[in-house]
RNA sequence: CGGGGUGUAGCGUAGCCCGGUUAUCGCGCCACGUUUGGGACGUGGAGGCCGCAGGUUCGAAUCCUGCCACCCCGACCA
């Protein structure tokens, strides 16, 4: 494996996939479109499952967890979410092996070991949960139902990218029932901003809040709200959605509750998730040619030591001085590694970590030991500056928020400047190929514009922002008149 | 599922067209020594059912047949 990434502007696709696995996140196993996540991926998904777990429990959700396999004749019950997912089920048929007589040593499924019904493993968990819920819902008194599962699931994707599309993947799936309609919707979109939230201020990734078209709303819901990000690339990624199911999986499951003046109704359903594929929006929106850039809140290690030293002695006194730092940073919440490994050399230290994204690093040797002095470097700017070791810790703390919001502010800026408002079709597909990004246009509302308009351009309505004012205009494909403009953009 | 391609050491590869010494080179790995403020160097070493099965031949990584796997481009998708 040559030491140098692929650039970004060489081979945007390979520099990510080159990344992912040089930075150690995650290799292709020998499971066809499904991933290992190393523990260095793995611990930055940590990172990210406790701040949304805290987010979920902060709004009154509860973890539960619910079965791998949804048999077949639940699955099929809501009829929308079953055909949506209907191409991309793995199917559980048989129960056992057993020993091959046409080949020893080998192992055939036992035709003899049939199950009576399938079992779906499953792509979404509406299915289960809903004929679940039904036993748990009999009144209002039981309402509202906020239930949350980290789980994984299998979509048996044709072409899968590490992160981005694998056939199983990790998620949180918050599943809640309510006893009326305006309640859902409020929580579907209480858990989008959340999602929102979630983005910006942790993982520094600005998102456009919108819902879905028509024709991109999740199999079985009624509205479809979503978090959209902007790679650097100029394709748009969904980073998260939030459905309000209406009353279609309660109507599918029969879950009825009695109201307060005793009359019977069906409940109001929502689904919400985000999964493993916020690692791709991460790498996408921050790392540079040199490697993963990490905002300080999901830094695994926040800050890394590198010891400078020729003898024996020096590395002795310089690993004091790295421990007093070490434990100073931990004391104020500050994660640091101290790489004491005597197998490498500085120099492919500092790549390293720099391929893999730490904020902050701290070099001491022995020109430091002499002047009371640290080397201090930033990861996302590559500046580097001695400073005096009294106030080291409150610089730390100061330059991780800075990157953090400085993280944040780059992504931005970049995100703000690829929103191009268009009038007509020619600059759509003008922009659309030059400059990427989001466009800004009217649409007439149609299923048939945006299928043309997909048919031509490849790009697709990402959403219709929730914050745009009403605007009188004109479609950009038909010229039909228009009353808001929506996003569109070539997509992950 | 359509079109194209590739399988040689942990990874990346040469050799294949035109069959013939001990299968090439780089990275990585191991040992020892010298090194250590931006990916160190030297010396020595380990590591191969050349995707699998069959065929042709005195002889196959190389030619033929079948199979399998993977990759790329489409259609599908978070």
């Amino acid at each position: 494996m040559s030491k140098k990434l692929t650039s970004r502007a060489e081979d945007y696709s390979k520099w990510y996939n080159e990344l992912v696995v040089k930075a150690d996140l995650a290799e292709n196993s020998a499971v066809r479109g499904c991933m290992v996540i190393k523990p260095y991926g793995y611990a930055i998904w940590e990172k990210m499952q406790a701040e949304l777990d805290k987010m979920f429990k902060e709004t009154g959700h509860q973890n539960a967890y619910f079965p791998l396999f949804v048999p077949k004749s639940l699955f099929e019950a809501e009829e929308k979410n079953a055909e949506g997912f209907a191409k991309e089920c793995a199917v559980v048929t048989h129960y056992r092996l057993q020993n091959d007589p046409d080949n020893p040593g080998k192992l055939r499924v036992d035709p003899e070991a049939k199950l009576e019904e399938e079992l779906v493993v499953r792509p979404t968990s509406e299915a289960i949960i809903w004929s679940t819920f039904k036993g748990w819902i009999q009144s209002y008194r039981d309402l509202p139902l906020l239930i949350n599962q980290w789980a994984n699931v299998v979509r048996w994707e044709m072409r899968t990218r590490l992160f981005l599309r694998t056939a199983e993947f990790l998620w949180q799936e918050g599943h809640t029932a309510h006893a009326t309609k305006g309640e859902a919707l409020k929580e579907a979109e209480l858990m989008n901003n959340v999602y929102a939230t979630f983005a910006e201020n942790f993982m520094a990734i600005p998102v456009v809040k919108g819902v879905k078209t028509e024709s991109e709303r999740f199999a079985g819901a009624d509205e479809t709200y979503c978090i959209e990000a902007l790679m650097q690339d100029g394709k748009a990624l969904q980073a998260g959605t939030s459905h309000f199911l209406g009353q279609n999986f309660a109507k599918a499951f029969d879950v009825k509750f009695t109201s307060k003046e005793g009359t019977k109704d069906y409940v109001w359903a929502t689904s919400w998730g985000v999964s493993t594929r916020l690692m791709g929006a991460l790498i996408m929106t921050h790392s540079d040619d040199e490697g993963l850039v990490l905002p300080p809140s999901l830094a695994p290690n926040q800050v890394v030591i590198v010891p400078i030293y020729k003898t024996d002695e020096q590395f002795e006194e310089v690993s004091k001085i790295a421990n007093l730092i070490k434990s100073d940073l931990n004391a104020k919440g500050v994660s640091v590694k101290y790489d004491n490994r005597d197998t490498h050399r500085p120099g492919a230290k500092f790549a390293q970590h720099e391929l893999q994204g730490v904020p902050l690093r701290i070099a001491i040797g022995p020109k430091d030991l002499e002047n009371g002095t640290v080397e201090i470097a930033r990861r996302d700017t590559k500046t580097k500056e001695v400073i005096a070791l009294d106030n080291l810790t409150s610089t730390v703390e100061n330059l991780l928020e800075e990157i953090q919001n400085s993280l944040y502010k780059k992504a931005l800026d970049y995100r703000d400047s690829h929103i191009t408002e268009v009038e007509n079709f020619d600059d759509f597909k003008n922009i659309l190929k030059n400059k990427g990004g989001f466009i800004s246009a009217h649409w007439d509302g149609t299923i048939e514009t945006e299928d043309k308009i997909k048919e031509i351009t490849k790009a697709t309505i990402r959403c219709i922002p929730v914050d745009t004012k009403e605007e009188e205009g004109k479609c950009v494909f038909t010229g039909n008149p228009s009353k808001r403009r929506v996003l569109f953009a070539k997509a992950y």
